[in-house]
Parts: C-alpha cells; sequence; structure tokens
DNA sequence: GGCGAGCCACAACGGCGGGTTGTGCGACTA
DNA sequence: TAGTCGCACAACCCGCCGTTGTGGCTCGCC
C-alpha cells in the first residue's frame, strides 16, 4: 500500500500500450528495455493488478490495463495542465475576480465556453482591494483583474489601464415572512428603516467602499459586520427571519432549499449597480488577453446607462 | 527542462499550502521539516516559479503558487481515480460496450448522469466477440458487458445471466442525391436493390452475424467488406453518392458538416432492431451493478415489442 | 533593546530506488 | 533444430531523497 503512483511510470505505460513494445518505448524514451521492464513491473507492483500480458512479439493490454489506460492518459494531461498553468512566458491568462459568484466570474465561464481551447485561470486573490490587484497587473504576475475601481484614473501607475466593463445589478434578497417579500420591485428609499445584513464584508475592501457609499446615499441600514458563517448560514438566516434582508448580484447562482421559499426582488429608481472595471497592463502581449477584450466588446453594448446608480468614485472613471 | 512533476511533491505543496507550515505537513506525512522543504524547492525549481513566500511564521502561498494550487489538486484527484479504476476488491463498475457510438454507450451515460458519484468505466474489448466479453464476466475481469447474445440461453456457462434489455432501432442514413432521401420512411422491402454499404465489420464478429441474417432476411445488398478508413470517410463518400447509403443506430449520434445534408430515414414494417444483452455474472456482488440494474428496469418499460424484426437467435433468448 | 521561541534553509551523510550491462528463457519462424 | 525476437532476472553503481545537525531570520515579550 504504497499508494503513489510515479508519473514517469504512467507515461511508460501509455507508451508501451501505444506500442505493443517494450523495446519501441524504451527507444522512444532513450533507456533500455529492462528498465522499461523495471517500471511497468513496478507499477503493477504499486497497484498490485497485472497490465500487460507479455507474449514473444510484444506486450498485449490486459483488461484491467485497458480500463486503466483512459485514466493514465487523463492524469497525465491533468499534469500537464498543472505545469502550464505556471510555466513562464506561455502559461495559462490569469485572471482575477473578487469572488468566484460575481457577475464577472460569470462572463468568464462565457468566454471559457466561447473559446474552450484557450487556456484560463481563474483566481481570488487573498487579499481583497485595488492595490493588491493594481500590484499583482503590473508586476505580471497576473494578466487582468475584474475590479471596482475606487481611485482616479488618473492616478493608475504607468502602463495599467482600465475599463468599465461589467455593471451588476443588486436585488434585494427576503425570507418569505418579509414585508416586502411580496413586492414586485422596490426602490432604494423604500428600504429605509429596514436592516440589510451583508455578512463577511471586511472594512477598507472595495465592497466595504461600496455598501458604504450606496448606505449613506440613501440613508440605508446595511449591516456588513457579524462573522461570516458562510453562504448557507446568510440564506437559513434570512429564510426565518421577518425583519432582515440582504443584497446580492442579479447574476449571483445560489442554491437553497426549495422550503426557505427565498425572493430575489429587483432594485429600480435607481437600480444600485456595482462597476466592475477590467484591469491590465499595456505591455501585455498575452494573446489569449486580446481575445478577451474582444469578447469583451462584444458584450460592453448590452450595459444601461440610465435608471442606474454607482458611487460618486465610479462616474469620475472614463 | 526534466518536465516530470512528483506526485509526492504535489502532495506535499497541497499540505503545505492548507496548513500554512512547512512542519504541520512534516508532522502529517511523517517526514521531517527538511524534507519538507527539500520536496517544495524542488518542485519550485522543476516548474521554475516560486510557490511560496517564507516568512517568519510559516509559508504563503505566492499567486502562481495560488494558480498552481487547483490544478494540483485536480492532478490528485485524477492520480486516485486511476488508481480507483484497478485497485482490486473495489474498483470502480467496469461494463464492455461492443462501440461507443450505440445505444449502450448512451444509455450508461445517462447512467452515470443519474448516479454521477457511482465510479464507472466504459471500455470496449478489443477482440469483439461475445464469447471474449462472457469469459471476461466470468472470470470477474469486467463487470457486465452489453452485447447481443447469439448463442442459445441455456448454453451460457454456469453462472453467467443475460438479459435483453435494449433494442436499437436501425435508421437508413444516405446523402441528398440518393433515391430515397426524401422519402419519410422506407421498409427493408423498398432497400432490396439498393447497396448498403457498413465498412468495417470484420467477420465473425457478432455485426457482421446480425448483418448477415438482415441481409438473407430481406434480399438485401449489405456490403460489410471494404477498408475502414473511419467514421469521417463514411460520411464523405455517403454525401457525394446517388447509389449507396449506410445504416446506423437510432442514438447514435454522428456530426458532420452541415452542407453534407444527410438524411436519416427511419425504418418500418419492421424495424430492424438490434438487441442488447446485459451479461452479467450471478455472484458478483459489486454494489453499482445492483445500480445499474435497478437503473435498467425503468427503463426496460419503454421497449417496444411489435412492429420490429430481429435475427432468429434473437427470439429465442428470454 | 536584548533574548527566547518559532520556523525555514543549508551542510554532511547514508540507504535505496532505479538506471545500466550482461545473461537467460520462452515462443514463433524457417 | 537452429536462429531470432522480446521480455525477465542478476549484479553493480550512481544519484536522489531522506535523515541529523546547525545556522539565520523574524517575530513577540519582558
Amino acid at each position: 500500500m504504497s499508494g503513489g503512483v510515479d508519473l514517469d511510470a504512467v507515461r511508460t505505460f501509455v507508451s508501451v500500450a501505444d506500442t505493443g513494445q517494450f523495446q519501441h518505448t524504451a527507444a522512444e524514451m532513450a533507456i533500455t528495455q529492462q528498465a522499461v521492464s523495471k517500471r511497468i513491473a513496478k507499477l503493477e507492483e504499486d497497484l498490485s493488478v497485472r497490465l500487460f500480458t507479455r507474449t514473444a512479439r510484444g506486450a498485449q493490454l490486459t483488461i484491467d490495463g485497458q480500463a486503466f489506460l483512459p485514466h493514465a492518459r487523463e492524469l497525465l494531461q491533468a499534469e500537464q495542465r498543472a505545469a502550464d498553468s505556471v510555466r513562464p512566458g506561455r502559461r495559462a491568462l490569469r485572471v482575477d475576480v473578487i469572488n468566484r459568484r460575481t457577475a464577472p466570474a460569470a462572463l468568464l465561464r462565457d468566454f471559457h465556453r466561447g473559446y474552450p481551447d484557450l487556456q484560463l485561470d481563474v483566481l481570488v486573490l487573498d487579499d481583497s482591494g485595488v492595490d493588491v490587484a493594481i500590484a499583482a497587473v503590473r508586476s505580471g504576475a497576473i494578466d487582468a483583474a475584474f475590479r471596482a475601481i475606487t481611485i482616479p484614473a488618473r492616478r493608475l501607475p504607468d502602463g495599467i489601464k482600465a475599463v468599465r466593463v461589467v455593471d451588476e445589478p443588486h436585488q434585494l434578497l427576503t425570507g418569505p415572512a418579509h414585508k416586502l417579500a411580496a413586492a414586485p420591485a422596490v426602490t432604494p428609499a423604500d428600504l429605509v428603516g429596514h436592516r440589510i445584513w451583508i455578512p463577511g464584508i471586511l472594512p477598507g475592501t472595495e465592497w466595504a467602499t461600496y455598501y458604504d457609499d450606496l448606505a449613506a446615499e440613501f440613508g440605508l441600514a446595511i449591516d456588513p459586520v457579524g462573522p461570516n458563517f458562510g453562504t448557507e448560514h446568510l440564506l437559513d438566516v434570512l429564510a426565518d427571519s421577518a425583519t432582515l434582508a440582504s443584497l446580492v448580484g442579479e447574476q449571483t447562482r445560489l442554491l437553497w432549499p426549495t422550503h426557505y421559499d427565498l425572493r430575489r426582488i429587483p432594485l429600480h429608481d435607481p437600480t444600485p449597480v456595482y462597476p466592475h472595471s477590467l484591469i491590465w497592463h499595456r505591455d501585455n502581449s498575452h494573446p489569449a488577453l486580446a481575445t478577451l477584450h474582444h469578447h469583451l466588446a462584444s458584450i460592453r453594448s448590452r450595459r444601461r446607462d440610465t435608471g442606474i446608480w454607482t458611487p460618486a468614485w465610479a462616474t469620475r472613471q472614463a
């Protein structure tokens, strides 16, 4: 029960399965036939199963070998993808999002669906904050970031570019017992006096800035404090509460038990939207970055410009 | 450019990423802290990238490390699946099909969709022929097989059971210039005098037996000979031919360029169906096998019993 | 500010895994 | 039956990777 599988052995196995002969593989991999024999033998011992039947003119897959083969190929491809994800120079396009349930994440899923051949890595930088993202883009560690730009455009570091690409409308999320649960739509003014609970927002982050401004603008009681026990817990509390509500992005896909009977209620007059900008470096020549720009250009036309609200700092941007 | 990645190093990497400390990982993996340090260092060298920033109270992922982490997890899962596919005793349910484009393969895809947690391996035994499949089931090398049983039920080896589960209707496949291309449906009798081309059928296989009987029954000219250049070639030839047609399973999903304009024409009065039986061993106690039986039972009711044709040997079965 | 604690890296050493060469054995062929 | 082809076993040996021992760095605490 060593458990561990040697990838070189797996590579050797696949080669033998393809060529049908230990010797071919030996030549191909520039080792001796005996080494191939040993590798296969060890792999068979590790898996405690026989992979080939040795005949006088080669090796033939056993049924176990046939079952193992596709998994072996998949394993090697996974290794390739893993190595490619950090390969300096020609790695996957690396894009940062604030979190995986916001509109940009959904947008990137669509992008990936449209260009499945492009290597794409979506990641969530641990320390939230635009500065961190900008620094990462500047250093070349990541290729792009979807963030809300809370600082004036002219103060961006040299070479850093940013364009507002996605406005994510917010919706009110309530349980069935909430006073606004039956409303077809509500305005921000309707929310005055109601408690809005958005747990897990750390002070000083983009989120905090946005919700602070939103609360100040409309006189709302947005309560960002309180421990974040995860989305499930939030939904759990909302489902039973007549006084608490929350705000979620329109495209945020949440899963909850049907008996929770939560409601999503659109916001109007105006609709608060979260302004996501794409941030990238002027000199970044990653080919997939151009493709991403292209993809975004085809989407940007769908953006609404009237009836929406954003913080003052967002309207100062290009 | 060693290229090869050591899975033990990857395991170590993931552990350090989770715990945040080399020492924790060392204790967890029952090795020394120095060994962990070396493994990570070597992995970083292999990938020529820095994965952690070492601090005074632990190790923190770099951005490259964050990008690598999900791929590393995926890689380890792939290793697990590969090992599980042959793990004696509790390996994945192993089911043989005649080929991956027939109805049983589609059925297994549905089965897998319905029970995604079950480990399932679909394989195509190289040497076609029922006997091979039966022998494999008998030896326990595979758990089940979808095959056409061409021998009487009573002659099955002891312990081997078989039940006819899927009848796959055949359709005529023609190019736009074919004389029958515009017909909404045809009968086998309509095919007399037309050339039916089904390349790649080896003599002595289940397929050959079936098509021989079909041809004899209705006086058809089914031409199984000729080299098999692959499906693309077959479609290519059909698209341009006014005299050649082929037979395909109703559920066979073929992809062809739209300008080929190929037609699938149902067969009636009677509809030739290919009788797939599930073959398994009475004493096989693999839990997923019971689930498969359950799944099949819920489907079997959809089988038509009238207006179909099968070879005589098929009707002799239970 | 100095001292101790915690955590990681470097150095020297040793065992063993995995490569090599050399040889043997079984199967198919002429 | 001799020859060839293809894989396995044996002996050897190098290098990798683990160990122990130690040093350096950065905290936090008195």
